[in-house]
RNA sequence: GGAUCGGUAGUUCAGUUGGUUAGAAUGCCGCCCUGUCACGGCGGAGGUCGCGGGUUCGAGUCCCGUCCGGUCCGCCA
């Protein structure tokens, strides 16, 4: 037996007995005749106590970091006890050793504040793993696992496992894809998602369904994308949007309690894309805090009345604000005393490549009146009419972007989350959901000139608008003018769940009639033929009786994340790809011989790249 | 595809306006130490300053190129 114990477990309760360790050294300590080593394992750290005799053969056989060693000893009550450590009232006083097997000196110290960078790290990611603070990230990240499938274990959901050699089809993000040996010049593609198996599934009326599953996306990687990746990927029979709505806040909150003993008990927030958009400029607003956008060139709604603000900003003479597409503004609490300096600290935050605008307007708040940059031009019964409307009290900063309409827009909701976490209102170990509901169906792709599914494209319009889309062509006539076609108002019945200002899940309800999912087809771009080609199967099977459905999936590695405080999923994941979609612990992906080549009747053809 | 920051000892970093033999901490090695737990004390080894080219009397430092890594935009739910 190489253990009795692990080294997380003994307590005072246990002095007297004998035990027998195994583990790894983290820390020698030695004082002459006597030696102290730290023994760790997945468990926690133990102290070893090697005394007088036994010392000497630390001279003949000596011991470093990382050494796996097995120890046989007594469990003694410490003369004097590590408060830090859940095993501190105790040591083993050892009666005998033995090295189970040596080790090199780590090339970087595996401790909770490691000494290494991230690259070597991911290179010795074995090593990484062993640090607490990693091993705390995976076991949150099983108990986010086991949580989620006891929640859907228990409402009848069933895991079922779809194959990950599919066929590629190029709508949405670019696949993987693996050449087959057997069917020369013919390649499978790796799943971005099961989508169309759980809709399969569904027709085969395994009404719950789930999967904890590997999906892959072949595009450029971010400290919260990685090329594979975890969905909890979800799909249910005889539901409307509430239904699933209902469900899947449920799992959330089951997990928040399960994993984070959190009770989030009051209703999640709801709130339209359009809304979204308006008040937050952004689909996945963080609404832990307020500081929403107010629009000063055109109307929005205020408590259901419709306010024409472009009055606030008009006949000025402010180029600036005459000519620009948008003006969109935030009233930042507490801020008015931002010095010259701070004030232009953020423009040139704003002015950055990544946010793009030109310049920044200020307005400082005060009981003794408005100060501004625009002070030539508004005056202040002007300022306090954009205050009033910005909700800004006395003490306020308001900052104003304006410029061409997308960019004004991500700008100033980048901007708001910028304060936010400036001011300390993103607070970490706080959790607010939210569903954003409605997107619109399509998006307008200007490159290819058509309509792209935001979402994917078995999402189903809102009822009321699938005689929209029956009654109108498609055709874009007029590129500059997409916004006005009646596509470009469709709404789905998509729904993503945010949690502070990610989004963590997203779906919608499908659609399940022959017919509706040719005309989404068609609307895409995509000719009968070409339909029936990539999609056949699908559109066969909604005439063997297709129950209506709908689903959702969750990013696993990001929810994980988030609920471990960081901003990072590579954290969170045993052996993630680094920035450049890289194994480099593997060194993968590499090149791969003649032979191989040939038996995959693939050749290269490297012209045109710089290297391998 | 683009922007930006970085690459100096095993590791994390400092290195001023271009100027003698490139430093610190930590790790590693040796000696001392019976109560440490970030042990302590003394001593020591350890560098192609990512790579290539250029400017200069002289380059870690300036310029050009290139490779590698981080972050972001595009892309992607």
């Amino acid at each position: 037996m190489y253990r009795t114990h692990t080294c997380g477990e003994l307590r005072s309760a246990q002095i007297g007995q004998t035990v027998t360790l195994a583990g790894w050294v983290q820390t020698l300590r030695k004082f002459g005749s006597i030696t102290f080593i730290d023994l760790r394992d997945r468990y926690g750290i133990t102290q070893l106590l090697i005394g007088e005799e036994l010392n000497r053969q630390l001279i003949d056989n000596p011991l470093g970091r990382e050494f796996v060693i097995q120890a046989k000893g007594t469990v003694t009550e410490r003369t004097s006890k590590n408060p830090q450590l859940p095993t501190g009232d105790i040591e083993i006083t050892v009666q005998s050793f033995s090295i189970l097997n040596k080790a090199m000196t780590p090339p970087f110290t595996i401790q909770d504040e490691t000494d290494g960078g991230d690259d070597l790290r991911m290179k010795y990611r074995f090593l990484d793993l062993r640090r607490a603070a990693l091993r705390k990230n995976l076991e949150l990240r099983y108990a986010v696992n086991r949580a989620a499938r006891n929640y859907l274990h228990e409402n009848n959901f069933m895991d079922l496992e779809t194959p990950f050699l599919i066929k590629s089809t190029p709508e949405g993000a670019r696949d993987f894809v693996v050449p087959s040996r057997m069917n020369p010049g013919q390649f499978y593609a790796l799943p971005q998602s099961p989508q169309t198996f759980k809709q399969l599934l569904m027709v085969s009326g395994y009404d719950r369904y789930y999967q904890i599953v590997k999906c892959f996306r072949d595009e450029d990687l971010r400290a919260d994308r990685q090329p594979e990746f975890t969905q909890i990927d979800c799909e249910m029979s005889f539901v409307e949007q509430e239904d699933i709505l209902a469900m899947f806040e449920g799992m959330v909150k089951y997990i928040f309690k399960t994993v984070k003993n959190i009770d989030y008990t009051e209703k999640v927030e709801r709130t339209t894309w359009e809304e979204a958009m308006w008040q937050y400029g952004n689909d996945k607003p963080d609404i832990r805090f307020g500081m929403r956008l107010l629009n000063l060139k055109s109307a929005f709604t205020k408590g259901g009345n419709i306010v024409a603000t472009g009055e606030l900003i008009k006949n000025a003479g402010f180029g600036v604000f005459d000519n620009a597409e948008t003006v969109l503004a935030i009233a930042v609490p507490g801020c008015n005393e931002y010095t010259r300096k701070q004030i232009d600290e953020l423009t040139d935050w704003v002015k950055r490549p990544q946010i793009g605008m030109q310049g920044l307007v200020y307005i400082r708040c005060a009981d003794d009146g408005f100060k501004s940059s625009v002070d030539k031009f508004y005056d202040q019964a002007r300022l306090k009419a954009i205050a009033d409307a910005a909700g800004a009290k006395s003490g306020d900063l308001i900052l104003v972007l304006a410029g061409r309409e997308e960019r004004t827009r991500k700008a100033i909701s980048e901007l708001r989350l910028e304060m936010g976490r400036r001011l300390g209102l993103r607070r970490e170990n706080e959790f607010k959901l939210l569903w954003v509901l409605d997107f619109p169906l399509f998006e307008y792709a200007e490159e290819e000139n058509r309509w792209v599914a935001r979402h994917h494209p078995f999402t189903s319009p809102k009822p009321s608008d699938i005689d929209v889309m029956i009654d109108n062509s498609p055709v874009i006539a007029n590129a500059e003018k997409y916004l006005e076609h009646p596509y470009n108002h469709i709404k789905a019945n998509a729904y993503d769940m945010v949690l502070n200002g990610n989004e963590i899940g997203g779906g919608s309800i499908r659609i399940y009639q022959r017919e509706l999912q040719e005309k989404m087809f068609a609307a895409l771009g995509m000719s009968k033929e070409e339909a029936l080609h990539k999609f056949g199967f699908l559109l066969g099977a909604f005439e063997y009786g297709a129950p209506p459905h709908g689903g959702i999936a969750f990013g696993f590695d990001r929810l994980c994340a988030i609920l471990g405080g960081s901003e990072s999923i590579r954290d969170f994941i045993a052996f993630p790809k680094n920035n450049a979609g890289r194994d480099v612990m593997l060194d993968a992906p590499s090149t791969i011989d003649e032979k191989q080549l040939k038996e995959l009747s693939v050749q290269l053809d490297l012209s045109g790249r710089d290297s391998l």
